[in-house]
DNA sequence: AAATAATTGACAAATTTAGTAGGGTATTAT
DNA sequence: ATAATACCCTACTAAATTTGTCAATTATTT
């Protein structure tokens, strides 16, 4: 099965609540964690990578929580995906701390590399402004969407 | 992370060396199992699969082994992938078998469908041909291959 | 009959993912 | 100041999935 984790699942859900409150009304952690189930706790390792990869950033204190470190067009599901997931290998012989043993005689290894360019520059065109706007559709094409 | 699992690599594999058996030359599970580095149990569960997918058949006996049940121009990675790890859901909620239980108000469904839908769309234009006549980089393009 | 090779189903190890637990730290409102 | 809010961090556990093994059987050809 090609599945992406429910770790970036999540993750793109919190970013699109986050987003909600752009450009300057923080919003906490138990929030998106209620409006889109998912434990704190487990959120909590979700907003804090995406903190240090500089995708958000937070405010301590009551009234406090998350803030987007950028504008919402310019923040991709692609980079949501990879800072959660990354680096995205779609085969374990693409994942850059492994290597390919077999790359030389390796009949499938550029179509692994290819899938994986590809699912990066659909992810690539997606932003979490065209999710808080619903523009997917559009951008996506009802043929497919259906 | 996404990942595709090592069963449907295999499987890619495998019906690579069938194919090259194609159209009369039975291949057995021992000669994929040692060329392909998979182990033959293994193997042979995935290749029951794809048996009972109608994708291989099978001559049992000396000199028997898997042919490809059409022709290799027919035969596409979509359809080894969804056979063996199939069906395919990139997300839980798009499981047929579970259903989404926040469908109405996901903003994010309607991202992982077509995206699902992508992911199937290029593995069908790569077919089990391409792999044996290396077509793929020209059916790729090079400035996605680097 | 004997050798070859597919076929089957149950089982087990390994890995990854998902989620918990619990304490600590910074900030702000009162 | 202090209490409340909410972020921050490390380690651990549980569940699920993936990956693989084992043992026995069936079919076919030589």
């Amino acid at each position: 099965m090609i599945r992406l984790s429910t770790k970036s699942q999540y993750g793109v859900r919190a970013m699109y609540e986050i987003a909600c409150g752009y450009p300057d009304r923080p919003v906490s952690a138990p929030l998106i964690s209620e409006k889109q189930d998912v434990p704190v706790p487990f959120l909590e390792q979700i907003l804090t990578k995406l903190r240090k990869a500089g995708i958000i950033k937070s405010v301590k204190g009551p009234g406090g929580g998350y803030l987007l470190n950028g504008s919402p067009e310019s923040i991709t599901i692609w980079d949501i995906v990879e800072q959660l997931d990354g680096p995205m290998a779609i085969t374990s012989c693409l994942d850059p701390q492994k290597g390919c043993v077999r790359i030389d005689n390796c009949v499938t290894h550029l179509l692994w590399k290819s899938l994986g360019n590809h699912l990066k520059d659909f992810l690539s065109t997606i932003s979490v402004n065209d999710l808080v706007n619903g523009v997917i559709l559009e951008k996506i094409g009802l043929e497919k969407a259906g």
